[in-house]
DNA sequence: ACTGGCTCCTGAGGGC
DNA sequence: TGCCCTCAGGAGCCAG
């Protein structure tokens, strides 16, 4: 389930792999994942090729002279470069082919993954322009949080995975997050102070981080044909961890059901 | 302006 | 062993 450290994680270790390479062919298998393929998406990008690749929140925006492909992993989505000779593999929905004789590959079997199309600055395009600061950005802080908090009666945990709030955090590090700051997850988002904010903030960016800092390691399994991605396992301490004695005070980690969603949390050190 | 619920899809895991 | 059922999850979308 790719959360924002393995997006970032997949977005280095593909850039250097495609960056600068003609893109000689494109191969759709699938009608659509989230939505169909864009209609005449070779004839868009054959011929060009990826002057960089960037990423806001869990999108990665591969940039050509004509415009820009947004690519989503949905929560089943993987990329590998591999030579174009791969055999494929169940659920290969998608290759971009460059000169040379490799491709990048998207493989995503539950198809919740979005392949998109635009000749605007990506940041207009819909699905981006209402998005919050990224997380490890100067622009998130506690202060920010505090101000958009107020009113809100939405569970903290809820409202920190609203994309318009922040971006890019997802089931795992909101559990995890919210572990480290202290703060119960069904907390109201409206009634925590803003030196707790400060703490949650800093829990983000250090969760985050550490995750990213752990991906590195899996970036040589790019180019590697027979490998996958591999998405790490940083070290959880709330996470799936149900029953589980906490880390800091051996109560068992509690289990609930938060906005559709699974959440872990330590009672006696979640307030 | 918010909030909560629904939806897409398939693999994994539990129960029998 | 094998089948069936349930659940998980990112995030857009919609209704209240």
């Amino acid at each position: 389930m790719p959360e924002l450290p393995e997006v970032e994680t997949t977005r280095r270790g593909v850039a250097p792999l495609v960056e600068g390479l003609e893109i000689t062919a494109i191969n759709v298998r699938a009608p659509k994942l989230r939505w169909p393929f864009p209609v005449r998406l070779d004839a868009a990008l054959v011929g060009q090729s990826f002057e960089c690749v960037r990423r806001r929140a869990k999108y990665l925006l591969f940039q050509t002279a004509r415009g820009t492909l947004i690519l989503h992993l949905g929560m089943s989505g993987s990329l590998r470069v591999v030579p174009t000779s791969t055999p494929l593999r169940p659920h290969d929905h998608f290759d971009i082919e460059f000169a040379g004789g490799t491709c990048l590959r998207l493989r995503d079997p539950r198809r919740f993954g979005a392949v998109l199309w635009t000749s605007e600055p990506p940041n207009e395009h819909p699905l981006l322009s209402a998005l919050g600061p990224e997380p490890l950005s100067h622009a998130f802080e506690g202060e920010h949080l505090y101000r958009r908090s107020s009113g809100r009666r939405a569970a903290v945990k809820t409202f920190i995975m609203d994309s318009r709030v922040v971006v890019g955090i997802g089931n795992i590090y909101a559990s995890e997050s919210l572990y480290r700051a202290g703060i119960h997850p069904r907390r109201a988002a409206g009634r925590i102070s803003k030196a707790r904010y400060h703490a949650l903030a800093q829990a983000i960016k250090n969760t985050l981080g550490e995750a990213i800092t752990a991906g590195g390691t899996t970036l040589r399994d790019f180019v590697n044909p027979d490998g996958d991605p591999g998405y790490f396992r940083m070290q959880l301490s709330a996470y799936d961890m149900a029953e589980q004695p906490c880390p800091r005070c051996a109560t068992p980690i509690r289990q609930v059901i938060i906005g559709q969603r699974s959440s872990f949390y330590c009672p006696k050190c979640q307030r």
